[in-house]
DNA sequence: TAAATAGTGTCTCTCAGACATTATGAG
DNA sequence: CTCATAATGTCTGAGAGACACTATTTA
């Protein structure tokens, strides 16, 4: 299908409906993995030439929509997670939308970001057509240095603060393992994701309770003793768990107007 | 400021960068209130004329985004509640975005929905523009007629699920009362919102124990014997309860993929 | 048999839910 | 005095958190 063939009648940039400029659109895409311990996040370069905004600097794998090729944002998303890690079926949620006149230099820009999470071991890195590098960056370095492209760092912390807040009541952290997994392996994810250590005994019984594992046999696990492994009953529905992982101090928080 | 005036040399329809066809911007405020014992949304109803898509239909209010008077998409948003309520500073959160080829028939178009929190007392209806009707419509009524514009059925579904879903653990009925407010009078919202009786005690220990309420004074309430007014002490802070109001049998919930 | 980790059992203390009781103002 | 509702008190059962203990595999 032919991009400029489409409706191009009714796309007449100043003079467009009501005499309004539309903004650019993009969609950006927050992928995280568990590996070597860490929390990380996939991050592309841009590219060098000096025209491209923020030359050099990481930036979210993203980009404009397609209107020929994408039918809907989920799938814009969806095909921008592809082209850079090879991965299909993910779990993959919106986050929101950041829009305004100053983010992107090229113009009044408005941004749909997703999350998705993905085992490591599924990812086979993919560079950018125009060479960028792409890499896991753990999320504690990037949050540390703030110098991403666009309102990237901006993003890139709301969506780590998503996710650190679900994994207190859902079952996302199955997500990022491979399948099969043990429950020793999915408590160091949790372990990992939050910052602190879960009691064992409390997470097998909630974790078990809730009943969205399917058992598949038994496995030699990363230590002597082998382990019962584990794989997800319907990777499609997310569990939340009645209550969270460690009530603790959490009371407050802020928002809104 | 002229609309037109803008860097209207970035803003080529269909050789636009890339050569990407730019989709159109909107934004889409759901307005809730509690009025009549029931929870109800804010609707205009869409142009009579045939060339407007869904002529004489119910529709959030909303539009297209403003590039020379909208510097983000909360502004935007803000903007779109004053036009019609003349409420400036309500509680104001991101639902989210929809986008896609199929959602308006004048192209390929995303929009970003926020959700505002209002008290009855405080919005004088604004007619929109074009002699819209702009009403109050309970929630139940309109999910259940599913002849709403666009896509818009989803869109207030979706806002419906994600305050019920908070407010069984956020102090978010508080902002749909004028202040000064009573606790029966912040309880009965809950139960309204809800579609349940909540147990008096509990909810006064709860909600006091929260301790984001100021007493300021003694009103004659509702009922014979007059109640203890209250008022937000912050109202940019949403309180978040460390455990929902009834956990009852909630376990699952669907997502993602 | 020693070391390491998988997996289970037990105790306690907090707290939500339910319900009963008291307090206060109107008519 | 009666009624309606505001506000508080009491009891109980469920469950999270902490920690001790048992089980199983490798070396």
């Amino acid at each position: 299908m032919n991009p400029k063939s489409q409706r191009s009648a009714k796309t007449t940039p100043t003079a467009d409906d009501a005499g309004l400029v539309r903004p650019l659109t993009t969609v950006d895409v927050v992928i995280f993995t568990v590996l070597e311990g860490a929390l990380q996040v996939l991050l592309v370069q841009r590219p060098q030439s000096a025209d491209e905004p923020f030359p050099g600097r990481w930036a979210l794998p993203g980009g404009y929509v397609d209107v020929a090729r994408d039918t809907t944002l989920l799938a814009c998303a969806r095909r921008k997670l592809k082209e850079k890690t090879g991965v299909t079926s993910p779990y993959l949620e919106q986050l929101g939308s950041w829009g305004g006149r100053d983010r992107d230099p090229r113009g009044w820009s408005a941004t749909h970001v997703y999350f998705a999470l993905v085992p490591a071991e599924d990812v086979r890195l993919v560079k950018g057509g125009n060479a960028a590098d792409v890499t896991w960056i753990p999320v504690d370095v990037t949050l540390g240095r703030r110098d991403m492209a666009f309102d990237h760092a901006d993003l890139l912390a709301a969506a780590v603060s998503r996710l650190r807040g679900k994994v207190e009541y859902t079952s996302l952290p199955a997500y990022l393992l491979p399948e099969p997994f043990t429950l020793p392996q999915l408590q160091r994810t949790y372990e990992v994701i939050l910052g602190r250590s879960v009691d064992k005994s409390g997470f097998r019984t909630r974790t078990l309770a809730a009943d969205f594992l399917d058992e598949v046999g038994i496995v030699e696990g990363d230590s002597n003793r082998s382990a019962v492994a584990y794989r997800m009953r319907d990777r499609d529905a997310v569990v939340t768990f009645p209550r969270t992982f460690s009530p603790r101090t959490s009371k407050e928080c802020s928002a809104t107007s």
